[in-house]
RNA sequence: GCCGGAGUGGCGGAACGGCAGACGCGGGGGACUUAAACUCCCCGGCCCCUCGGGGCGUGUGGGUUCGAAUCCCACCUCCGGCACCA
């Protein structure tokens, strides 16, 4: 324990080094961001390349987990090295803070959901500034402050004028826990997304998004997404589940009633034996009015309402339905279908109307034997006859028979012919369907954004005027879900004149779903206190799209296309320049630990602060990525956080090992003739540039922090050899203090604290945040002498080290000339031989 | 069923047609220590061996190639998404 007079400590302690920087930092406003658009004044944007670094905004529920420390990490080392690389560094951050956890907290507590995530807010952002990580503060936003929700209003209303925010009856999904209704999205298994509770399906009037009409332009824009991870790509078009078809125009047999059909299999319309209607379809009640069947109907649609959404969905069980003793009339043949209600038609994919086809639909053949209906086949793969009975539906390729006109043509040539045909008729026309519903936006609960229209008898729902915006969230006695909006209860919230007409008129009590406030959020980082517009055109045209988006797989569906649909409506209102807000999409795997993803139902977090505690911010940070491949899910490894901590104490003492003493100063790279004569220096100066040119490639292009990091730690394992050995004299010395300042220089992104704190020591400025990142000398990187890997047969049989940029038949000599080689080759004959110059010799022998 | 992704030491993983197992964790041996911890050094795919080396190895089986963890085909397993969407 000698005193000496090195700069640094004898012991790295994080505790002393990271508040420091964090002070420093934050005196110098040294991440912010290049301007945005404030009030009055606004300096000139940036003219250099601009890299817009987002991490998806954490929800205010407590405090942030492992997941998101990795998440932010990415982010940050991401802008850090951008910010070196010489572009102007957006890197926000922001709070998606409306929404269920903070509301049922507040009403466990008994204190208001705003109190509530104000806290949980201030805890979070005392969390994020104690990681270190490089946040823009000043463009710090919360998605529940009215400076926030009066522009997602605002948006609504736009919405809204153009019909594509609107309110209707269908048949929705309802939590009975929850007590609200969901999107589609916010389904799974027939579940709750947020509470598991089986949901119910309502007919219920609602607010509803029309993403539908975007469906396509979310299926064609993604060719803009080059840089989107395929799964997620293939997960959004599952999602939409666009398919093509002919869309076919039945009428009852009286003439009375039109039934419009959409089908996938036209060429099946002759096979068509009887027709569906869903128990939801608003002419069924019409339709057996005062028939002899209109009881049982009746009873039957009222059964399937009461069916949960996963009763309802599961394709395993058996065809229920019931005849209307109404007949409809084939347009192709002029025959008499049969019409049935049965529940496993959908009122709202295609028409709710099916024409039923069971000689080549499993559905409808499962239907046929169940209720003894007629199976007709139109359909015969080669070799089967015309005529060959069914005995379960074919679906596959042939040619049609028994069709008129249609006969003998192939299944898609049979597609497009009644599709003509059809069209000529006036009867139908090919058409597309979609899975994709509408966003239904509406939620029965308080912590949301007040959907901004005022319900008037004589004039409708009518939008609040712009200037009376926001619609502030008014106060109310009990949070707790009713079914109703708990705004409906303060009286003088609800009780409004109409805007249009001055008649007295009532609010609309219900609040946006949270998903709402998130699909925008990434534009009003660039104007976050602008109070006459949510952004300006050519801030946001400049800033966006978004270069690197990082978030979690889970929204894959959910976010992620909503906020590529509300982008393409922006677009279409002249808002935005561009159609697709995140240009590079990251997914970043989960975080396990004990077998099973962390959570804190499963007890088994690994809490952020306490590494901190016991290892420092850089510990973690370099943890949380040097786990493994940044896109997979990983097990939590306790020892694997010491192993970073053990590499910053290598890195720590390298450094007092090689800047001694007060006074030292950054030196410039070696030049290769200075450490002549002395190999391990001139190796390590090679390894320098080599690591420099791997780091820039896994960070910039690679996305892979986890082998930037090990090329960083074989550089100090390296260097560190080197400043233990005896020998190498001045060259040496030379080296390996380069190759020290080199390490810490690459390592900066994931660990700033002690970076900058080592940096200062190797006699570098208290900026090595935006000290330009390094440049690999390429001269460095070509080898003088290479290993030439000498195979027989293509199997390894020695190596050589042997000067570079030998010609063919020198390398060849050299291969043949190996004791090892000559062995292997001994006897056969050498039938070919394969030379890649300074790499390998491949001698092939019979 | 359809669509995507992945299978490499005891573990996380590296190697993007050319030395399989970098880096780290764990393990073994040694130095330091009264002892231990820390730290440092050495050894760690499997099987043979005359200690020079040899054989086999990246889920399985084929193929392409001078050469395959890597490309192609088939299969198996796991993970994720969609699925009564007509």
């Amino acid at each position: 324990m000698s005193a000496d007079s090195n700069i640094l400590p004898e012991r790295y302690d994080p505790a002393q080094v990271e508040p420091r920087w964090q002070r420093r930092w934050e005196e110098e406003d040294a991440f912010r961001g290049e301007p945005t658009s404030r009030d009055g004044a606004r300096a000139d944007l940036p003219d250099r390349p601009k890299a817009y670094v987002l991490e998806m905004l954490p929800y205010p529920s407590g405090e942030i987990h492992m997941g998101h420390v990795k998440n932010y990490t990415m982010g940050d080392v991401v802008a850090h090295f951008r910010r070196r690389r010489g572009d102007a560094v957006f890197h926000p951050m922001g709070y998606d803070a409306f929404g269920l956890p903070a509301e049922n907290a507040a009403i466990r507590t008994g204190e208001a959901p705003a109190v509530v995530t104000d806290r949980n807010i201030a805890r979070i952002r005392s969390q994020l500034r104690q990681i270190g990580f490089a946040i823009d503060w000043h463009t710090e936003i919360s998605t529940a402050d009215p400076e926030y929700y009066r522009w997602t209003q605002w948006i609504f209303l736009r919405m809204f004028e153009r019909g594509l925010a609107e309110r209707r009856e269908a048949a929705v999904n309802w939590c009975p826990r929850d007590q609200t209704v969901l999107a589609n999205e916010q389904v799974v298994d027939g579940a709750c997304e947020r509470c598991g509770t089986q949901v119910e399906l309502r007919q219920l009037t609602q607010w509803f998004l029309r993403i539908t009409d975007y469906a396509q332009a979310l299926l064609d824009d993604m060719a803009l997404l080059v840089d989107w991870p395929e799964r997620v790509l293939t997960m959004q078009r599952n999602w939409i589940g666009r398919s093509e078809g002919a869309r076919v125009l039945f009428r009852t047999d009286d003439g009375t009633h039109e039934l419009p059909v959409f089908t996938t299999r036209p060429d099946t319309l002759f096979g068509a034996t009887f027709f569906l209607l869903a128990p939801e379809h608003p002419l069924v009640g019409t339709l057996v009015e005062g028939r002899a069947e209109q009881a049982a109907v009746l009873e039957y649609v009222r059964a399937a309402a009461r069916e949960s959404l996963a009763e309802r969905s599961d394709a395993d069980k058996p065809k229920t339905g019931v005849f209307t003793g109404r007949h409809v009339v084939n347009p192709v043949n002029g025959e008499r279908l049969p019409v049935w209600v049965a529940d496993y038609v959908l009122m709202d994919y295609g028409t709710g109307a099916v024409m039923a086809v069971p000689g080549h639909d499993e559905r409808d053949f499962a239907f046929a034997r169940a209720h003894d209906l007629p199976v007709r086949r139109v359909i015969a793969p080669e070799g089967t006859a015309a005529d060959a009975p069914l005995e379960e539906a074919y679906t596959g390729p042939g040619r049609l028979v028994a069709s008129a006109f249609l006969d003998g043509l192939e299944v898609d040539a049979a597609k497009t012919r009644i599709a003509q045909w059809l069209a000529d008729k006036g009867l139908g026309e090919a058409t597309v369907g979609y899975r994709l519903r509408d966003w239904l936006v509406s939620r029965q609960r308080y912590w949301g954004a007040p959907i901004p229209i005022i319900h008037c008898a004589t004039c409708g729902p009518v939008p609040v005027p712009d200037e009376d915006l926001p619609v502030l969230l008014p106060p109310v006695q009990d949070y707790a879900p009713k079914g109703q909006s708990p705004l409906a209860t303060n009286p003088e919230f609800l009780h409004v004149p109409c805007p249009r007409c001055a008649a007295p008129a009532h609010r609309e009590t219900d609040t946006m779903d949270t998903f709402v406030d998130s699909s925008w959020y990434y534009l009003r980082y660039t104007a976050p206190h602008l109070t006459t517009a949510p952004f300006e055109r050519d801030v946001v045209d400049y800033w966006l799209p978004v270069d690197q988006y990082i978030g979690g797989v889970e929204h894959a569906v959910l976010h992620l296309l909503y906020a590529r649909f509300f982008t393409k409506v922006l677009h279409d209102l002249g808002l935005v320049g561009f159609r697709e807000p995140f240009a590079r999409l990251f997914t970043q795997g989960m975080i396990h630990y004990m077998g099973a993803k962390m959570s804190k139902s499963k007890g088994n977090v690994v809490s952020p602060d306490d590494i901190v505690e016991r290892f420092g911010a850089d510990t973690l940070r370099l943890y949380v990525l040097f786990m493994g491949p940044a896109a997979d899910d990983i097990e939590w490894s306790d020892r694997g956080v010491i192993g970073a901590r053990r590499f910053l104490d290598r890195l720590w003492a390298l450094v007092r090992a090689v800047a001694p003493a007060e006074g030292a100063a950054i030196v410039e790279r070696p030049s290769p003739d200075s450490l002549a004569g002395v190999p391990d220096a001139l190796e390590l100066l090679r390894k320098c540039e080599a690591v420099i040119a791997k780091v820039s490639q896994d960070i910039g292009d690679r996305f892979s922090f986890h082998t930037a990091i090990s090329a960083v730690q074989e550089l100090v394992n390296m260097a560190s050899r080197a400043a233990a050995a005896e020998q190498g004299g001045q060259e040496l010395t030379q080296a390996t203090r380069y190759a020290a300042q080199t390490a810490v220089s690459l390592l900066f992104p994931f660990a700033p604290h002690v970076t900058s704190e080592l940096w200062t020591a190797l006699g570098g400025d208290d900026q090595l945040w935006r000290h330009p990142w390094p440049e690999a000398d390429e001269s460095l990187l070509v080898r003088d002498t290479v290993t030439l890997v000498v195979q027989v047969n293509g199997k390894l049989r020695d190596r050589l080290q042997i000067a570079s940029g030998l010609a063919q038949e020198e390398l060849l000599a050299a291969a043949r000339s190996l004791p090892r080689v000559l062995a292997a080759i001994d006897g056969k004959q050498v039938v070919r031989e394969v030379v890649v110059p300074d790499r390998l010799v491949n001698l092939v022998v019979r």
